[in-house]
DNA sequence: CTGAAAGCGCTTACAG
DNA sequence: CTGAAAGCGCTTACAG
């Protein structure tokens, strides 16, 4: 088919000059409606495909964002971020723009080394997908790069769009207390990601908020500080429920309830929380609170566009409300 | 930090020109040793970062390669292509290469319409990422833009990349019926994916090989031909054992039959076929063919590259060992 | 409404 | 070993 068909062979074609058919084509004022009818056409026929580089180049800009995920959060069974960035993907095409992912390696992150995209300006801005370490994320700032984090964020002045941990962490508290429960544990590392901590600061809030105590011996570790699951341990007696982070560890717990002969929700209430594929995986399936990952991904490319475009504009730390789904992992307590 | 360091900036403060710079950095002959190192020193010490869509116009490529998954693979569930565009991306990577992904529409598909980073000249090739329509593979193959399909082929003369499905499933039968099995059955749509044929021809050819009968009533279709799962019939008696042609089916399968009251695998061996999430989610974990996934990307990644610089290579259909992995869905069967 | 000129930042021959 | 010239394919003022 067309080789190399380029701007100039319309304009030779029709007798005119190349900014005619520019114009034309990218539908700016200056051409006769005639005339760019007919280039329009003959562009068509010959096959004619714009040279996005040489736009770019001229423009300054190339129409790519970088999307930076750490290694750890990919891999089989951690099927979440990936979805993300395909959300990302789709959300860009929307602007015309295209994703590129950099799988973060852990020796670079520790070392501060930038993604060769960043190196090679093959990206016009970064969304940071997952928790990173902040020095990464000071080193990203420092470069002056339009820089966005997806999923957590930092006490640095970065934009940042998260889900709403907090209230959804603390709507699903209020539930099971609604529920009559009393006894309630939370499930996470504290100290692992800020999207973690939210959900825990949620479930102390409702807690305060019905005057139920705050205990230590109640919060329950999950994993290490980088990130590897770890075996829980449970307190005894056990709670009448456990508000998991996430629900991967929810589903684990509820495999891990059922083989020691805990019946779920019958001796023991499960909540998770993303609402993703783990979900559903186990029997009784999990009530849990859904983050909008289409509407995040959507937020976080509307941002980072107009950061582009109007390079002023800082959008700070946005929200995107969770939304509960009851399903069967949570029974009534009688008091 | 930096703004907009050019080449030029390095040339003028050193007193030199452009095409020294260019040289020197980029290791070619023609400059002497001392201020090559010169050159590179004051790079870093201006903060230069090469502009690789000035490269790229020059020298008519892109250093992006395309990859096209079908939205029907994408999504809660599948995660199964989001993790091998995942190890596209890494392989990628090694050749200083960017994957630019294309979630493709099924009425994009079933029109024809070529991606907009065809179209708008972003990729150098295209990596065809699972099972497409092949009137769309021709759609493609007619641009004369370098493709490899990763994960399937069809009669056309394009280069592929595929796991060794034919002998994988050959082996897994080899196996069943080495411990004992002889009434075993087949589950999968055999007409649709070129995977699933090939997997349902190892199972017969291993039959055929043993003197089995071939049993019409022993294919299980488990899905439709735009590959969502149907339930699936099982015949009565119950064969002993059920090949399936993937892990999500066998997974799906196990968990079916345990509701049913039938056990996995003292009543009912059952195996699966590429070691995804999966095969580890149900108890009995499955016996499964693991497909080198990484292998399967870093091979087609290779043909590509290898394509795009010298382009007349062609390597036609490539396929990637399979390898058994044991654990527990299997039991030997007394004759 | 149309186009000649300049330039985006590189690299590739080619000349010295 | 070093550099002046040309060009990749666009787009943006600016002039007519």
């Amino acid at each position: 088919m067309n080789a190399n068909i380029t701007m100039r062979d319309i304009a030779e074609k029709l007798g005119i000059s190349t900014v005619t058919v520019s114009k034309a084509l990218n539908g700016k004022d200056g051409v006769g409606e005639e005339l760019r009818v007919k280039v329009k056409e003959t562009a068509a026929q010959l096959g004619y495909r714009l040279n996005t580089i040489a736009k770019s180049m001229k423009e300054g800009c190339s129409y790519n964002i970088g999307v930076v995920i750490a290694e750890r959060y990919t891999g089989a069974g951690h099927s979440f971020y990936m979805q993300f960035y395909q959300q990302l993907v789709q959300a860009l095409e929307e602007y015309q723009y295209s994703g590129l992912l950099h799988v973060l390696h852990a020796d670079d992150e520790a070392s501060l080394v930038l993604p060769r995209i960043y190196n090679e300006r093959k990206a016009d801005g970064f969304i940071l997908l997952g928790q990173l370490d902040k020095a990464y994320v000071h080193a990203f700032l420092g470069t002056g790069i339009p820089v966005t984090l997806l999923d957590f964020y930092t006490d640095q002045p970065v934009d940042s769009v998260v889900g709403d941990n907090f209230f959804g962490s603390y709507e699903m508290t209020n539930y099971l207390i609604a529920e009559g429960h009393r006894d309630i544990a939370f499930v996470g590392n504290i100290y692992s990601t800020s999207s973690i901590q939210d959900r825990y600061l949620g479930y102390c809030k409702s807690l305060l908020e019905h005057k139920l105590p705050l205990r230590p011996e109640y919060v329950l570790s999950d994993r290490d500080e980088l990130g590897r699951f770890t075996e829980i341990t449970l307190p005894v007696p056990l709670p009448t429920a456990l508000v998991c982070n996430c629900d991967q560890v929810a589903y684990n717990l509820v495999v891990h309830l059922q083989k020691k002969g805990i019946q779920v929700p019958e001796q023991c209430s499960v909540t998770g929380f993303d609402n993703d594929l783990y979900s559903t995986l186990c029997e009784p399936k999990l009530t849990t609170m859904e983050v909008n990952m289409r509407e995040m991904a959507e937020t976080a490319v509307t941002m980072m566009i107009r950061k582009i475009k109007h390079n002023d504009e800082t959008a700070g730390r946005v929200l995107v409300k969770a939304k509960p789904v009851y399903r069967n992992s949570v029974k009534p307590q009688n008091i």
